[in-house]
DNA sequence: TGCATTAATGGTAGCGCTACCATATGTAGG
DNA sequence: CCTACATATGGTAGCGCTACCATTAATGCA
């Protein structure tokens, strides 16, 4: 009844034969070497290499109910926000021996909970998660999972262990603000398809005009699905989700529709950009007749005639600190700071360049 | 000397004790439910249900020596096509139960040949690999995987298995024709930092100029590492690698060393955005003293102002179709054409739009 | 009616590894 | 010299599942 062994692939057995020591020697050599004699540590490590004997990780899961598995939870793919921070996270990676699963949740909760269950069941080394939007029941199987668990690209005051991200209510807030200081007045907020994230930052634009009696619910223009799953975006022309293109037609449309409009403040670069094209198209001047903000600091926005405005957030380093933090944890280290605020920089360039004289014009003008 | 179960998770014989049933049952009904009767099969269901029964991959993967795991191996996570494919690639996995695991090959020989040799050690339910240029070592691993093997984003006559992408030489060498065919003659080659792709591009653009005798190696402007490895980039805005700052500072020197050039193909769309701003920053007249062209297709390439020109290529339609392909074999499918041709579409916008008339006027005055 | 064949289910023995103990050695302390 | 205790190594029994056979009942067909 013996089952056949599929001679191709060498076993710990093998290794411990050919090294002449016991199996569990040679598993010890490999997860906890200072345990083993320098003398047979040499011995095995020469037997593995001879044989190119690499441990079976599912075998080794199953023993142990551990694994080196790293879930990573992202509610999309689609956005270059995300595809920075998977790339730290995968950054943060080197050097050591665990491995990631991306999981995408598709800004569904239902499925979020559905792939959290999966992920606890299956023991991850730990679990990095985006945004503080977990379902109780979500939040309860993370609290129980026995792994570090670090949510990134939003902040809270209370994080299931720790959290590092930065607050985009404070960013929309902040953004405003200047556009305000150099004497915009009439602020229209262009944006696409909305997350949790996103009307965030809604929230801050909303907040600083009403600090001054600007806001007017009217200046909100949105383009896309008005569902709460996001819209399906297969090849990049057909996206309904977020483009350039839809910059481009909101900025019409405001420009259309509120002529007394001086300034757009986008939710992402991407609409910045399109409503830059838009401008452009009809002759308009930037800074001068309309500003414009973004939300990103993608690379273009610098390279950009004029220069875009836009809000700087560091994708590349929240997904690299996650991991770093998770790999302190994972090597005993203490849980440092629960609240990690990577901030964010409001990037002044030239599409917002007004002098406080041309300002104070402006506000002239807009009465 | 039993081993403690940790007895919150149920396990296969959890399911067959409520279920009144053999273990090995739960396990045929849930991997062939048609060898078990419709009766039982409900039974078992419901067991599985009332306990949130997950079955363990990494025991099932010991036992049955196969996974359910597709690995796919990018060069890099940096740039966006590889986002969009990944993406396809996700896409394409919905309704299976089939897990993704992204390798990431930093365009680094060595580094593939590790992590093919990691994939293929763990029995992966298939292997989805961009290009064509594995090792002879790398090929043989792959060939000896005993499970399906895609290629994606190129195109060659002797696939390991199946290929889907389509050539980047004739993409390269179609769009230099295009833009002599509307007149332009002193073309010059805007790129950063070369993979074995985007060479090929290169190589196109090369053979379309010879066609004409206007190839000059002199208009081929070159930005970023020389090296084979790809520079590192972490947040954006230090991107070395590829950005429309690249193309913008490429651009300004293609105006100031070449005076006489009157369009730029850029290797990649973020280039030619960094082209496009920087003439519009000179107030050059696009398409009339210089054409611009670029290569992708991204959102915003529509929407520029003037459209720019590129080349379409079917990004997620790649990554999509690979996986699809993939779950066509595994359920038993013939694996159909070995050489699946994408193609890609030359998208004659703005940018490029010279009128045979000025084509003449513009080959005169090349003279 | 008898015997081959199929359909439906179960038992047992591993898959490759590690947790848990047991067993040698060496080394210090009384 | 003996105990105590750390250091270094090994043996055994699973982890949760499925491959491989075995078994039983139901069916087909001469």
């Amino acid at each position: 009844m013996a089952r056949k062994r599929s001679s191709s692939r060498p076993t710990i057995a093998d290794v411990a034969a050919l090294a002449g020591v016991g199996a569990i020697t040679v598993s010890r050599a490999l997860r906890e070497p200072e345990k083993v004699s320098q003398q047979l540590r040499h011995t095995i490590d020469g037997a593995i290499r001879t044989l190119k004997y690499i441990p079976d990780h599912n075998a080794r899961a199953l023993a142990s109910s551990r694994t080196d598995v790293v879930a990573v939870l992202v509610p999309s793919l689609t956005q270059s926000v995300f595809s920075d921070v998977v790339r730290g996270i995968y950054d943060g990676l080197e050097g050591s021996n665990l491995r990631i699963e991306i999981a995408n949740t598709r800004y569904n909760d239902a499925i979020e909970e559905q792939l959290v269950l999966n992920i606890v069941r299956h023991k991850p080394a730990a679990i990095i998660i985006s945004g503080i939007e977990q379902t109780a029941a979500t939040r309860e199987m993370l609290e129980n999972a026995g792994c570090p668990i670090v949510q990134i690209m939003d902040l809270t005051d209370s994080p299931i262990q720790k959290i590092i991200g930065f607050s985009h209510e404070r960013a929309g807030l902040e953004m405003t603000r200047h556009l305000v200081d150099v004497g915009y007045r009439r602020i229209a907020f262009l944006t696409g398809w909305m997350n949790t994230r996103s009307r965030e930052r809604l929230c801050g634009y909303r907040k600083a005009l009403e600090e001054h009696g600007l806001f007017d619910p009217a200046l909100i223009m949105r383009r896309g699905a008005d569902s709460i799953e996001p819209p399906r975006v297969t090849e990049p022309t057909q996206n309904e989700f977020l483009s350039a293109s839809m910059g481009r037609a909101l900025m019409e449309e405001t420009l259309d529709r509120h002529p007394d409009v001086d300034a757009v403040f986008c939710n992402n670069d991407v609409l910045s950009l399109g409503a830059l094209f838009a401008c452009q198209a009809r002759n308009i001047d930037i800074p001068g007749r309309i500003g414009i903000a973004g939300f990103n600091d993608f690379d273009y926005m610098e390279a950009a005639h004029p220069a875009l405005t836009t809000v700087r957030i560091h994708r590349w380093r929240c997904g690299h600190e996650a991991m770093l933090a998770v790999r302190g944890q994972l090597k005993g280290e203490d849980i440092g700071p629960r609240i990690v605020d990577l901030g964010f920089d409001i990037m002044k360039r030239a599409s917002t360049n007004r002098s406080s004289q041309a300002a104070t014009e402006n506000g002239v003008r807009q009465k």
